[in-house]
DNA sequence: ATTATTTGCCTAGGACCTATAGGTAAGCCT
DNA sequence: AGGCTTACCTATAGGTCCTAGGCAAATAAT
């Protein structure tokens, strides 16, 4: 019988567009397996188990969105730079909603060292126009993750629909407000 | 044979400290049965399922949350009540993660609407110290959130590990930060 | 081209989880 | 004591995860 051509690559490739259509939580082995028309077990040759494909996907999700975070601020500075970051992030969110859930899994300091330092790396490109240095570069960078993610992940659980105020115009003031504290962080 | 007088209470109340043991993710219907020594069918008789369960800790986490940060921020105003609101967010998150977790899961409107009433009564109590008005006040409680939840949230999935610097120190400066910046915001 | 080796996918099966249907017995009310 | 409600049961079925072992297709060796 023919085969299906599996690889540990395409199955995570599969499993990324499973998790942005039925959520990262629903990506299961069995679905996978459905999708290329195959047995479960079949899957077992290409990954060690489920968490590992789950690992897998994280890492596809963060080394892409890296890549259109690097995208969005190449070449702007300063607040420029801060809201294509921003914009970057949100959209990936909205965008890739199973992916970006893939991200927020705890890895392995190992795993995640490549995405880890590229992320850490483009933080710092975006730092660059407010003039910190360590260690309050760190501290700074660690507040702008925390806001972004902060928001994105809480405007996706709904946490913002209760209220009539437009999340699009919170948005604004957040990148504002973070702009401001940036400038005025060595005071 | 003797019953174990379950009800749905109870239920809840043994699957938010199993979430707290074993992690939110690993809360099952058999596992609870099991803890009360009965048959997984017979948890069907006070929850609809697995889902339902969920949501109802969910419910109880939210409520026990609302009443941690009620009493923390009580009699405190100003900066004093910002940290002493971010102090129990983190605390609640450290100490119980599991209902930490069950509190993020997306509810509809109607269940999470005494909580989220609660919620921005006690954010609007912080926020009474900055002296800010609609819509300003949606925007800065936003804020508030986002960066709390998305600190405690990174925090907690190791992406602050990768670095020496003290995480401690990133989130006093964090709330310093918070401070200036709703400080300055009509500006 | 035939043989040997690897590898992709299979069947079979076990463990655990979710859920429903229908039954029995414990506890409450009068 | 009688009847009613309900807490818990057995039985059953389907889904997911994963392992063991086998055959056949692809690939490499001769």
């Amino acid at each position: 019988m023919a085969r299906a051509g599996l690889t540990a690559d395409r199955l995570t490739q599969a499993a990324a567009d499973l998790a942005d259509e039925v959520g990262f939580e629903n990506v299961t082995v069995s679905a996978l397996a459905r999708h290329f028309g195959v047995k479960d077990a079949s899957l077992y040759s290409h990954i060690r188990n489920a968490q590992d494909l789950r690992v897998r996907l994280a890492v596809l999700a963060l080394a892409e969105f890296a890549d259109r975070v690097a995208e969005s601020i190449a070449g702007r500075s300063g607040k420029d730079a801060l809201v294509a970051f921003a914009a970057a992030y949100r959209t990936y969110a909205q965008e890739r909603p199973g992916r970006y859930s893939a991200m927020q899994i705890a890895l392995d300091p190992d795993t995640a060292a490549d995405s880890a330092l590229k992320h850490a790396e483009m933080t710092r490109a975006v730092l660059r126009g407010y003039e910190l240095w360590e260690p309050e570069l760190t501290d700074a960078a660690r507040l702008l993750h925390s806001t972004l993610h902060g928001f994105v992940s809480l405007e996706r659980s709904g946490a913002f629909h209760s209220h009539p105020r437009g999340v699009e115009a919170s948005w604004l003031r957040a990148l504002d407000a973070l702009d401001s504290v940036l400038r005025a962080w060595p005071a």
